[in-house]
RNA sequence: GGCCCGUUGGUCAAGGGGUUAAGACACCGCCCUUUCACGGCGGUAACAAGGGUUCGAAUCCCUUACGGGUCACCA
């Protein structure tokens, strides 16, 4: 049993390919299969310097591994389309000769004259042939769909039967010698011993002119597997445009890759129980490919949001540190800013880790905020007790020794304030929360941003509020 | 437009002749609580429409509607 993932280099990783990869992948695991990964580069006026480099990147932080591939090697190679090129004129040949193909000269000028391709060089007579091949005149070879209709299997959508008019002419050979994609799959399938293909349902209609190939090659048809499409929230395709086609795209807004692979699986895949929250390790267990749907699913970031989320809280605390210490340091200029403390409160409460500056802009500067801050009903809090409390307890606080500044004593401290002074502990410590931060909510309460800030600036913060109100 | 595929709450989805039609996200409410979040509990919300078949249809068939895909010397 063997699957393969075939991107082209392009640079980016679509999510659509990822999740190609990703089942095919899964599928292979899960059978104790071989997975290999081929470089499809036959459109010569698209390459894309390093974007090989950049396929292996992302698989290997997504966790991808694979048995056989260009850099990998494996008993199959070469695994670069470019570098297997005399494979598909030899086979095409074979097609010419068994009638299953032919030469068309036809150049771009006369085919977009036509309404519909006329098969125009399929009547040349073989030495009318013979001679334009030899002048040099440049060709390409079509492939020649027979009359009749052909029906293919596939393990998601079923048996699908087409009229063989409704299928084209297609190119196998381009005028530059390069096979198409559709050829080259074709026959790198077949000499990769390929068993099963995984790809997304756009294949689905030229899944027929393959098993034709495959037949006038005498060759095995493999068993397709094809994917329901993602489509974007506006009902259209994942684009560039919106910034939601490429796995990159998310990278870069804070999210996990281990988050996002297990939400694309989750679309058009559904797991044996109830459970959502899958590490690839398992997956490779339970995948199956009967669980794969068929209708497209529309791409959620909010549950996207939620997965990432259900991963940071998971996560223990050092490795969260580890990857949110760059965006502290962004978010906080404060040289003495306690990051790790900061890094503890806010684990729990983003969702993606470019959240991180957001949540705690209010450290380096205080935000210009409105007295309507202090009201707060299920606190019994208003600016006038604000004011009265704030009044209070900063001098209070001002005589506070510097080593007893720290979250436990301030929250001791702040509570018998309150029963002294026969307040709710609410009372001082939402005026305090609000004062500290200019926010109406906040990581961390009162106690937390006394310890954070600093004795000093949270008294100035607190006389800045004693000013506004 | 032709052909192909699809259609269960706003979204992901289970269920494939008899179910009070799961669960998750989002949303709302309550509890917890040092604000917010987390966590816990609860709630609103769905079988595209119309015809069949059947004792019985979300499940099978047909039609319509809507959505998507595809019709390249791109992959």
């Amino acid at each position: 049993m063997r699957t393969r993932f075939a991107p082209s280099p392009t640079g980016y990783m679509h999510l659509g390919n990822l999740r190609s990869a990703l089942f095919g992948y899964l599928l292979a695991r899960k059978m104790g299969g071989t997975f290999v990964l081929r470089i499809e580069d036959t459109d010569q006026g698209r390459l894309v310097v390093d974007a090989m480099d950049k396929i292996y990147e992302t698989l290997h932080t997504v966790g991808i591994t694979y048995d056989e591939g260009p850099d990998v090697g494996g008993g199959y190679g070469p695994y670069v389309q470019s570098e297997r090129k005399s494979n598909y004129i030899e086979y095409a040949k074979e097609l010419v000769a068994k009638g299953a193909a032919y030469y068309c000269f036809c150049d771009k000028a006369r085919l977009e004259g036509l309404e519909d391709y006329d098969r125009h060089c399929y009547n040349l007579a073989a030495d009318e042939v013979e001679k334009m091949l030899d002048d040099g005149i440049p060709y390409v070879i079509r492939q020649l769909i027979p009359q009749g209709q052909t029906t293919f299997a596939d393990e998601v959508f079923g048996e699908i039967t087409v009229e063989n008019e409704e299928l084209e002419d297609q190119v196998l050979i381009k005028s530059d010698g390069m096979p198409t994609y559709n050829f080259a799959n074709v026959v790198d399938d077949h000499l990769m011993a390929i068993t099963h293909v995984m790809r997304g349902s756009e294949y689905l209609t030229s899944t027929p002119k393959y098993n034709l190939l495959y037949q006038a090659l005498g060759w095995e048809i493999p068993t397709y597997v094809h994917l329901p499409l993602i489509l974007s929230a506006n009902g259209g395709k994942l684009s560039k445009r919106h910034g939601d086609a490429f796995f990159e795209d998310f990278l870069d807004k804070g999210f996990l890759p281990e988050a996002i692979v297990n939400y694309v699986i989750l679309l058009g895949w559904s797991p044996p129980d109830n459970r959502e929250i899958y590490s690839l390790k398992e997956l490779e267990q339970i995948f199956s490919a009967e669980a794969i749907s068929k209708s497209p699913s529309t791409f959620d970031i909010s549950k996207l949001r939620w997965v990432n989320g259900e991963y940071l809280k998971a996560m223990d605390f050092d490795k969260f540190y580890g990857l949110a210490e760059n965006h502290l340091i962004d978010a906080i200029k404060k040289p003495d800013a306690d990051r790790v403390a900061l890094a503890k409160m806010v684990q729990s409460r983003i969702a993606t880790l470019g959240e991180i500056s957001e949540a705690l802009d209010f450290i380096d500067n205080l935000p210009q905020y409105s007295t309507e801050l202090y009201i707060h009903k299920k606190s019994k809090c208003d600016e006038t007790i604000a004011k009265d409390v704030l009044a209070k307890i900063a001098p209070e606080l001002a005589k506070i020794d510097k080593n007893n500044w720290n979250n436990q004593y301030l929250y001791k401290f702040m509570t018998d304030f309150a029963e002294v002074n026969e307040l709710k502990n609410s009372q001082v410590l939402w005026p305090l929360r609000t004062a500290l931060s200019g926010k109406p909510a906040t990581p961390g309460g009162a106690s937390d941003l006394l310890a954070i800030l600093g004795r000093q600036e949270s008294i100035t913060r607190i006389e800045t509020a004693l000013a506004k109100l």
